[in-house]
DNA sequence: GAACATTCCGTACGGCGTACGGTACACCGT
DNA sequence: ACGGTGTACCGTACGCCGTACGGAATGTTC
């Protein structure tokens, strides 16, 4: 199932969570905390579809109603894991000029994409407006701030840069993880796919996507997301530049 | 569950379903394109995660083993909603400069995102080889040659074009379906939230993000993703352009 | 009419999130 | 030391899910 967050819960109870009002250890040990993070764990390892409650409660030695103890549900559970990793951005002291900041800015979104790419798959309208979600936000409008852009436009230009890598990470993460995740690497499976749609494709329709794929192919293994993502996130920063320069 | 697709089985049979190698009737009445048709209403009209099997064969008055008849498995029915939707984008004749051609073609990505949001949450790697995959992608591509790019610089732009497209069409879908999804209107969730956050928050910690946070909820209500949207596509656009000015 | 192929689907299994209600522990006042 | 009370824990159960399996129903072919 797609996956589902910020549960219809108690708003206040989310937000208290969010900001660990009040995290106690049980008898057994069991916290927010251990909780949250053991779930990420599971997340990051087998992917989101491998979390459940009774995962969850298993590799804590735990029966799985107690996790309701301190978490109201799991679309709260997937709200504190998403807070919780993006507390992990690095975050240097932000030198140089603002192109050089907002590059790294995208460069530690990718690696946080690389590292949990479950949450690219987790929706992020409104999302759970915990501690470190605020701190990222925070930091990251630091890259532009001294351009003489609005602060409006400011929170514009971010929010495209943080767009593009998304977009890009989710093409570049699944790339990365589509071998291990079904045995098979990428010749392997192309090895598969070719000879199938060789029998259906007609070059004489698709002339285009005939010639540019066959080039595309042969210039990396059928897809180099890396050189894709600097491609597009260099001209993004070309345009921005351009902007700003215009003011 | 995030969706899996791409479904482990036979790529053989995936490949002659996608292309349609042999879509009969059978005595009910059923049909691959029925199927397909009935789950894409259903994914497009609650979300992916209320997609079941048994929900497809009910709407169609069918016993839910049935379609395994005509279908290997859920995971396969989402490869051919994917290349069945990527068949309606419209593909006007390719009029005007690059530039047109290629903004046409992101807002006509950013369109298909609108109507079919459950396609931001399935995996874009190793997709469905099917005959509208492939026939967006060439088309696709049109809007890019006579550029003086080369066939692989052609495939770079349009992928980090796409790329920005989905990541901030998952903004802006999330942004618009939300307030149907949850019964509450942005304006209504924030006065949920801002009490509660101000509880928690300290603006002496974080001074940017409090300064521009306030301006842009000020400038448009929440979030304007549609402005965002544009603002990065033309950054991006004009990025490229200067690319191809230099070549 | 018989033989066969194919379509349809009832049942069942192991998984899921979680409502409900009971048990057992930790801590308190005495 | 002891009884009382709040809370942490969790067994069971319900209604969902995808789908394996085997049988029933319906053509189709001679």
């Amino acid at each position: 199932m797609a996956v589902e967050h910020t549960g219809t819960g108690d708003p206040a109870r989310s937000m208290a969570l969010l900001w660990r009002a009040a995290d106690r250890e049980g008898r057994t040990g069991l916290s927010v905390d251990k909780i949250v993070a053991t779930a990420v764990e599971i997340a990051d390892g087998d992917g989101i579809t491998a979390l459940s409650m009774r995962r969850v409660a298993e590799r804590l030695g735990v029966g799985a109603m107690s996790l309701y103890t301190y978490v109201p549900g799991k679309g709260e559970l997937v709200d504190l894991m998403i807070d919780q990793v993006l507390g992990e951005t690095e975050r240097p002291e932000q030198a140089g000029d603002w192109r050089a900041r907002l590059e790294q800015v995208a460069r530690s979104n990718l690696a946080l994409y690389r590292r949990h790419p479950w949450l690219l798959q987790v929706g992020t309208a409104r999302p759970p407006m915990g501690p470190n979600l605020i701190a990222k936000y925070d930091y990251e409008l630091g890259a532009l701030t001294g351009t003489g852009l609005s602060d409006v436009e400011i929170d514009t230009a971010l929010t495209s840069v943080l767009a593009y890598v998304s977009g890009a990470a989710q093409t570049a993460v699944e790339a990365a993880q589509a071998p291990d995740r079904s045995g098979m690497t990428d010749d392997a499976w192309w090895a598969v796919q070719a000879p199938l749609l060789e029998k259906v494709f007609d070059p004489q329709r698709f002339p285009v996507a005939a010639r540019v794929g066959a080039a595309a192919g042969e210039a990396y293994g059928l897809v180099d997301a890396d050189h894709a993502f600097e491609f597009g996130l260099q001209r993004l920063l070309d345009g921005i530049e351009a902007f700003i320069a215009k003011r």
